[in-house]
DNA sequence: ATGAGTTTATGTATGATTTACACAAAGGTT
DNA sequence: AACCTTTGTGTAAATCATACATAAACTCAT
């Protein structure tokens, strides 16, 4: 390591973070419009510099609850960007993250963020400030692949749910188009073989079709199955 | 995003790169043993500030080759490591990588670093400087995730090796005691159904048991499969 | 030259998992 | 009451994973 030196001490450390929700049949991701320059009026992912005194992790969780209001989110550290040409104004090294949030939580509009928020189609996305576009979908990938091997996909679902929303949200994390994804008979048999995924013996209500069942995803449960050796794979 | 400042360009980014080798059955990592303070005398991760004018994974890249004067080895990025102290001296992050190299291509003490470097097993290690055991660890966390999916493990290999070297050096990385590991049949059947392992028509020489044919990965027929969907794993 | 020592190379039967596939039941709406 | 929409369910066939033992090839010591 060469010679520690402050010559070094030159840069500035962000996080960017790449919020997912799911709404309906499709993936979103809230992005903002940047209200200064560089970039002004373009989309952006939320983001800040990490402060001073301030670990990585908290200042995602910080942006995330400055934004949303939400704590105890899931987050994830991605991967780190730090091209040198990627900020024109100084080298800047962003530290990506996502998020993973129940969509109907968020509540609009919060005061410290004073450009619009607003939740966008993962699969519509029209160009991005800075190297976000590369960032968002870096992020994207890693959720594909979590998804499969991890439970989180319940951090985007209330917590009853239906076996065909939970479908419905791999097919579009998978990018598998619907009516041709996955097979329900089977995809309800591997969910249900998973003793952590708890039918609730409630119904929905109100819908103009034949009710279905409500489950909810036990994490207590499924952590104790882990110990045991478990290894959750869709 | 909060107002631009040059407050915030006030850190040093540096890099550590985990180097795994393999040799026999035992899978190494390259550690220097450190000639200033802090942490004088022990055993660190190769690591370097970035330049200013540097992109990060040209430094990993810079500083692999620094120490063993080897390009175009196989370098992952893995994680950021930011904590507040983290570094007695002042704010710095740390991105984590990881390279692999096959190890007879080392030549040892290069004149660049004055320190000594030295191979490590990986399953029997002291404690390191900094936060290092901890990078070392999540780096080698991936690793072993990795090696299931992709065919990054004759990375670690000779161009030829023996079946028996592979399953051993699988062994090593996820940790499965030899003698109780893989089934050598079955191990043997899953690999030379992978077409792109192909069979050299030749033989170990001078060995005192009945020779062993040599192998070698084609990346291109690899990569002509993965085209077509194929979807490598172990 | 022979036998001992060591490691390589190989196939099959059993069980487990994955896949493909279609129709009746439960509600609301008219 | 008939209709519309969506839910809920089982089985057979195919594929994949696992467990397991013995002969062949080479060197070395005698």
């Amino acid at each position: 390591m060469a010679q520690f030196s402050q010559e070094f001490f030159k840069t500035a450390v962000t996080v960017d973070n790449v919020i997912f929700g799911f709404d309906e049949a499709d993936l979103k991701v809230l992005l903002i419009k940047r209200g200064t320059e560089p970039y002004l009026d373009k989309w952006a992912l939320p983001g800040d510099f990490v402060y001073p005194n301030e670990d990585i992790d908290a200042a995602t969780a910080r942006i995330l609850e400055e934004l949303t209001g939400l704590k105890n989110v899931y987050l994830e550290q991605v991967r780190t960007f730090g091209s040198v040409n990627r900020h024109p104004l100084g080298r800047v090294v962003s530290v990506a993250y996502f998020s993973l949030l129940k969509i109907n939580r968020y509540t609009v509009t919060p005061a410290s963020f004073a450009q619009k928020a607003k939740w966008h189609s993962v699969s519509k996305l029209k160009e991005l400030a800075f190297d976000h576009n590369e960032i968002l979908n870096a992020c994207f990938q890693t959720l594909k692949q979590r998804v499969r091997v991890r439970p989180i996909g319940f951090e985007l679902l209330p917590p009853k749910f239906t076996l065909t929303e939970l479908q419905h949200l791999y097919q579009a994390i998978l990018e598998l188009d619907p009516e041709n994804g996955i097979d329900k008979r089977n995809f309800r048999k591997k969910i249900l073989s998973m003793d952590f995924i708890v039918d609730l013996n409630e119904s929905q209500e109100g819908v103009a079709h034949r009710p279905a069942r409500l489950y909810q995803f036990d994490k207590d449960k499924y952590e104790r199955f882990v110990e045991e050796g478990f290894n959750f794979e869709l």
